[in-house]
DNA sequence: ATAATGCCTACAAAACCTATAGGAATAGTA
DNA sequence: TACTATTCCTATAGGTTTTGTAGGCATTAT
């Protein structure tokens, strides 16, 4: 299992902030009673940086967050990545992660690369207001999914 | 991360018997000297149920495994699943997880059984002969990999 | 007999996941 | 000013999973 409740919970709160969020902000108790997800939990979330980038928040009565850009220039790989931190199938792909001393011999490092490339081919072909559009994503094949 | 090191040991281990099976059987001491991979943690893994089932073992000296079909009858998701349980992205996704009861009005659902489709696309598609043979995988797209 | 192997069970440190808790700072509103 | 609703920050913690280590029994070839 790859993507942990970081990811999906990001996920839902910014479509969910992206559905109500009109003129105004949209406050996280709204979201987690709407999305059934602990509001003190969603505090957590929302302070990895790379997701409060992804938001503009406002404090005080009435206050909330909103998103930064529009919903349709936000991939959702970008949103898991900044929730999870990589999206690599694999540790020996992450970022800072030490090089492996067997990588030019790995015969399995090949197939690494290939999965790697699909999963971030396919969540970074879809877009926050694709998903709210139930826009058919392309699966990587000759079908269309969703 | 999705694939920890049970599977891409198991995955390591299997090539590594494919490729030095000749009529006799690979001892896991050879094995894991050869992949550097801690020998007693193998023993381990290859006793998980549907991995055992992959293999045919023999006991007592000059001893070991070999694969109980050609490495041409085995896919790579095959054998991954075996060790991992499941290569489902997401919790809800995975056979035997209690239905969520958001399913229905779940926004996120379609993108995790999309991401689903495509992982499982990729690596079902490719034997372990072929990951032998360093043959170009398909990557979902319109190119090819390794 | 001996040695090399698989097979089995128990133990455990470390990391990660999934939260809960309390309170400080901020910003509207009466 | 007082009140309320919100974000923001830090600490704590139980549970699960990962990644092994350790010891010994059973099996088989020589």
């Amino acid at each position: 299992m790859m993507i942990s409740t970081r990811g999906r919970y990001v996920l839902r709160l910014l479509l969910d902030i992206a559905e109500h969020q009109g003129e105004g902000y949209v406050s996280l108790k709204d979201s987690a009673e709407r999305q059934e997800i602990s509001k003190k939990y969603l505090e957590q979330i929302v302070i990895i940086p790379d997701v409060s980038k992804m938001l503009v928040s406002k404090g005080g009565k009435n206050g909330g967050y909103r998103l930064a850009k529009d919903a349709d220039e936000y991939t959702v790989g970008e949103v898991l990545r900044a929730a999870e931190g990589s999206l690599s199938p694999v540790a020996c792909l992450e970022i800072n992660h030490s090089p492996c001393p067997r990588s030019a011999d790995c015969i399995a490092l090949p197939v690494w690369k290939g999965l790697d490339e699909v999963i971030n081919k396919y969540l970074d072909g879809m877009t926050l207001q694709d998903v709210l559009d139930k826009k058919p994503g392309y699966d990587g094949g000759d079908n269309y999914v969703i």
